[in-house]
DNA sequence: GTAGGGTTAG
């Protein structure tokens, strides 16, 4: 009966299936029994993810807790959103010990050390180093190696290097903490020294060389250590992956995956949520698909990560439909990032009532809204128009979560008064912040200037940005629009000067479109090749059939191009990157298929008429991703409304 | 029956 249920119990991987089992350990006595329990609680606190809750009212309700009952659950508090629960269980315990005989060991100084590294505690890291001592634990090598971990996560790698100087007999693992502890303090060179020096490398070793420089953006040294590596693990496999994800290679990405697949290796969690989410950066939509079906099929659909990133990846594809299907249909537990990924994805397309009532699903679930999932739905709010709605999320974060807010949370609130043309509502409440503007919030408020064509508001925003110093080209872009569309062409003209003249250049606009699984990028005004020859040929094609069947008439004004002379602006605004891109979709893509653009900047008004009068004129249907939302043109007009 | 160093999602 034990071996069965020890054998059963491994096989759960949600919460719903250990209920079960629960339920068989006390109907059986077993429960009672301190190596089943034990191994109980481990799987509650250790093993499945987000039931600690669970694992917490096991721990409640049994007499007498062991050591190891003590320690398991500090581990899975270290790893929690709450380290400091593991803190306090540590005091509940030598509380305890003083009737019982239960006293921490090793073990117990491991997951503590490593809660107050989660949490960057520097004055608890040193409160349980003195702990550590007072029990003669100080000198064993798992807790000094833990000790090097805690310092240089808290920031003082000096105290990390005299733990580690002082260690007796240093094994691998101590020596790369030592060189963790190295780059966390980003000191780069006291790494590669002490690599030089390790008496014995493991492949751990060389593992974390590349994810240090790939968290420094040495990218040139990342591709080095992985092609000089002889023993490649998976985690060597999954920190590449993840290397050039976050470092925006998204092409490697794809091409390291593959390589991998070649190989004959299977890719673990790690690296499929690594490709999923360059997929989602990169807008790779079919790729993407493919990695959804070999997830599915190589049982990964119970990994948490791994579906939040699927929804990621759907919404940022452009396909919310396909996220919401992995939302309610993931055998995962549903965790904070699955319900957040989800809002953010329905904000980025603009789909404001559904956020709100996402957001009740979500409470109602069990689960709280923390500060990032805030953001999102302040966002959809703004974007959406919600007014009335944004105001009351805002003060049910503060007064229901007790969340203050963050310089992000104000960044959405002027937004939502600034867009809806409340430019005096939106000034007063930057006013009133609690803390001090910063370049976004100024910025934002310039874009609504620049939306309702408010010059003077403009001219004085225009002002703080460059009292800060932070001035970025978008910033003479929008001025200039302002301009532009009071009719001001002397101001636009001495916005161009000036730009000129501090040297300031426009962020170059590109566009990206998926043909056939491969990602294909234009650039504005970049130099031909066949690609760009093939979409500019059916762009001329297009805009010609516009202007006759459409009744298109190029709108310059409104998307200013102020560094190029007048007679040349109708032509530059046919050359963006957007129309490019939907160009080439429209010539190799076959009718009937969803045309789905990535676009690094914001979408102008000419491109944006374009875009509607092409669904409407050619009946197909157009996706664009710009640098914050989501456009779905579909008959005519567009998913935003013309909101945005 | 737990460990220490390396890779993941909003």
């Amino acid at each position: 009966m034990n071996q069965l249920c020890l054998y059963l119990l491994n096989q759960c991987k949600t919460l719903r299936t250990v209920d079960h089992i629960h339920a068989c350990l006390l109907k059986t006595g077993l429960f009672s029994d301190p190596f089943i329990f034990g191994k109980l609680l481990h799987h509650c606190s250790v093993t499945i993810s987000d039931s600690l809750d669970y694992a917490t009212r096991l721990f409640l309700h049994y007499p007498n807790p062991n050591v190891f009952m003590y320690n398991t659950l500090i581990r899975g508090f270290s790893e929690s959103p709450r380290p400091q629960n593991s803190i306090t269980t540590f005091i509940e315990m030598r509380r305890e010990s003083s009737f019982s005989s239960v006293a921490p060991d090793s073990f117990t100084f491991a997951f503590l050390l490593k809660a107050a590294a989660n949490y960057g505690s520097l004055m608890t890291g040193m409160q349980l180093h003195c702990q550590a001592l007072l029990h003669g634990l100080d000198g064993h090598l798992f807790v000094g190696t833990t000790l090097i971990s805690m310092y240089g996560e808290c920031g003082r790698v000096d105290f990390s290097m005299k733990v580690f100087d002082e260690m007796l007999e240093p094994n691998v693992i101590a020596w790369n903490a030592a060189v963790t502890a190295c780059f966390r303090g980003g000191d780069l060179e006291s790494s590669e020294r002490l690599f030089e020096s390790m008496p014995f490398k493991d492949s751990t070793s060389w593992n974390l060389m590349l994810a240090g420089y790939a968290k420094a953006g040495e990218m040139e040294m990342v591709r080095k250590v992985f092609s000089e590596m002889e023993v490649k693990d998976d985690v060597s496999w999954s920190s590449m992956i993840t290397a050039l994800t976050q470092n925006g290679c998204f092409d490697e990405v794809f091409s390291v995956f593959m390589d991998l697949q070649r190989l004959g290796l299977r890719p673990n969690e790690v690296s499929l949520t690594g490709v999923l989410s360059a997929c989602a950066q990169a807008g790779a939509f079919e790729f993407g698909r493919v990695v959804h079906g070999f997830v599915e099929k190589s049982g990964f659909s119970w990994i948490i990560s791994v579906n939040n990133t699927l929804i990621d990846m759907y919404s940022k594809c452009g396909n919310v439909a396909m996220a919401r299907l992995v939302l309610e249909t993931m055998p995962a537990m549903k965790n904070i990032v699955s319900w957040t990924s989800m809002i953010a994805g329905l904000a980025m397309h603009g789909h404001g009532e559904e956020v709100i009532q996402l957001l009740h699903e979500m409470e109602e679930s069990g689960i709280k809204p923390d500060r990032i999932t805030f953001v999102p739905v302040l966002y959809a709010c703004s974007h959406a128009g919600l007014i009335e709605q944004g105001h009351e999320c805002f003060s049910k974060m503060k007064n229901v979560y007790n969340i203050e807010p963050a310089i992000e949370h104000y960044g959405c609130m002027v937004d939502l008064y600034g867009r809806a043309g409340d430019l005096r509502k939106a000034y007063e409440f930057i006013c009133q912040m609690p803390v001090p503007p910063n370049d976004i919030i100024w910025r934002t408020l310039l874009g609504a200037c620049s939306i309702h064509g408010n010059v003077e508001l403009a001219e004085q925003v225009k002002e703080k940005l460059s009292e800060l110093c932070l001035t970025d080209s978008g910033d003479y872009v929008l001025l200039s629009n302002v301009y532009a569309v009071a009719g001001k062409w002397n101001n636009v003209e001495t916005v161009r000067r000036s730009m000129t003249n501090q040297r300031i250049k426009k962020t170059p606009g590109w566009s990206m479109i998926e043909v056939d699984k491969i990602m294909y990028r234009f650039v504005a005004g970049e130099k031909q090749n066949n690609i760009t020859k093939e979409a500019y040929d059916k762009l001329r094609e297009i805009m010609l059939k516009l202007k006759v069947e459409g009744g298109y008439v190029p709108e310059v004004v409104g998307s200013v191009l102020h560094d190029v002379e007048d007679e040349e602006k109708e032509d530059s605004v046919t050359k963006h990157s957007e129309k490019l891109a939907v160009a080439f979709g429209m010539a190799r893509l076959c009718k009937g298929r969803v045309i789905r653009i990535v676009k690094n900047l914001r979408i102008c008004r000419d491109c944006h008429t374009v875009m509607k009068l092409i669904s409407k004129v050619y009946q197909s249907e157009i996706v664009v991703r710009d640098r914050s939302r989501f456009h779905s043109f579909k008959d005519g007009s567009c998913s935003c409304r013309d909101y945005w």
